[in-house]
DNA sequence: CCTTGACCTTCCAGCGACTGGAACCCCCAT
DNA sequence: ATGGGGGTTCCAGTCGCTGGAAGGTCAAGG
């Protein structure tokens, strides 16, 4: 099937489709003698998969180290949990951060009044913050 | 004083004072007649701002609003609250979208063995995906 | 005076993961 | 023959830096 086709299967934007053949994680099947990239079921089923670990966070990267567990059938599954635990412990660390970030945030905004007077807590907390 | 202390005092990485003076975010109070760019305690006090900000996940162009704002006596402290309301918005949007990500891998997680065998949950629930 | 080394300058390239656009080709229906 | 909706390539831009190359400047030490 043509590439418009396999986006609207897999649901990746026809341009990243292209993106992924373009750095080789995903290639189409075959060209068409016209130059059309053609993709069967298989590349189909690893764009959804991309889709899919994408959502999840994991770098372009992993999904090519997943995509390669994926493909072989000698895997460990340790070696697929590695991959993954690395991802959480990437997504903790960074709602760790976010919600630093939050508290902080709020805290300012509970002191501002947030009226037409410059009195600004927010501006105050941002000058004279330690560190 | 000479950019790298302007660095040292803010905390800002010295490449990085360059490129806030080079997008008119923070500009040098003076170049030497050697070319040097040449910072004052109130540019010193921007940069701090600015680092401030960025650590609180504002945009480069919200740090120019707010130094906008910080810099206008006859500001609206409602105009700030505004700005850091929409950014804390996008906070609790990350973490909830962040928030989701975790609890599908640690379900995913869960499930795998993490052994030598090749059957993994993981990359199942990858390819499986609904959606 | 010369050298060394730590500054400073500019400019250009790259990161990640796309995304938009231009210029062009191809194919089918009217 | 024409129009529209595919497809192709390549280049530029996003965001916020960061690294490196090539060179100018300055203070201290021999």
């Amino acid at each position: 099937m043509n590439i418009g086709d396999a986006a609207k299967r897999s649901g990746v934007p026809t341009k990243t489709v292209r993106y992924y053949d373009e750095i080789g994680l995903i290639e189409p099947s075959a060209r068409g003698a016209n130059g059309y990239r053609d993709y069967d079921e298989r590349a189909v089923e690893f764009l959804r998969f991309v889709r899919h670990a994408r959502g999840l966070g994991f770098s372009v990267e992993d999904c090519r180290t997943l995509l390669a567990l994926y493909q072989d059938r000698n895997r460990a599954s340790a070696d697929v949990k590695a991959v993954a635990a690395s991802q959480l412990e990437k997504i903790d660390a960074k709602i760790h951060e976010l919600e630093s970030m939050k508290r902080t945030l709020e805290t300012l905004m509970q002191r501002c009044h947030g009226d037409e007077r410059p009195d600004c807590p927010i501006l105050d907390g941002l000058a004279e913050a330690r560190g």
